[in-house]
DNA sequence: TGCAAATATAATAATATTTGCATATATTAA
DNA sequence: TTAATATATGCAAATATTATTATATTTGCA
């Protein structure tokens, strides 16, 4: 099991724009750095950059193609997270049954929405 | 389907330590904000600050009961995504063939691991 | 009415993250 | 060997996040 940290870890790593489209496209296939170039529109440096990351974090691995590297998806969590993303949720969760006790005892309540 | 950024954004309101552990928390059952203060251990005013950046993202909403606020969780992302992060995944994804085509031609590729 | 409990908000200070830019390194092709 | 291509690294400026302290708001009750 993942540590609370490692969660946190996890989802900071994901959680921008650029590593959640290089993530997405790598669950396509195999991608090397001057094809995010041209995808993403940011400089070489700046995907360097986010693949590093990305890879420092476990996410993902490369193998050497020639002069390329070729990343890939490597942490099974990804593809998981990446679909429940994509997922259209129509409802809400059902709201609680108003009220249930806590610590300092119940009182009748009223709901704010 | 969320955009890109409201991906970021759920994300990033999600990965820290202690939201997680509020949203876990909200997963059993409503909790109300003194019931978050003894459990974190941490100020209220840092309680309210983290739920309310949690009620903001739409991530949770709240009933007032008697003199408590009473929360619960709303958005259905959020089961998803702490089952996901509960779960134990024991082998990496499989490594690609190597080496697949890509925008600069194929090379005899080596792996790096 | 007025007080106390529960919670929220605001301002601040400390810290962390992100970005852009310049430069360094490594490999291949000519 | 040199030029070109692919990638990595280091650093400073801009920005964002966090915890803390002080203060405000709301509600129930005496």
């Amino acid at each position: 099991m993942r540590s609370i940290m490692q969660k946190v870890e996890v989802l900071k790593t994901i959680a921008h724009p650029v590593r959640i489209r290089i993530l997405e496209e790598l669950l396509k296939g195999v991608k090397c750095v001057s094809d995010f170039e041209d995808f993403l529109e940011i400089s070489q440096p700046n995907v360097s950059q986010h693949l590093s990351l990305l890879r420092r974090q476990g996410l993902i691995d490369h193998y050497m193609d020639g002069r390329l590297r070729c990343y890939f998806l490597k942490d099974p969590i990804i593809p998981d997270l990446l679909e429940i993303l994509k997922k259209d949720y129509i409802e809400e969760l059902p709201a609680p049954a108003c009220c249930p006790v806590t610590k300092k005892g119940t009182y009748p309540g009223t709901r704010h929405r």
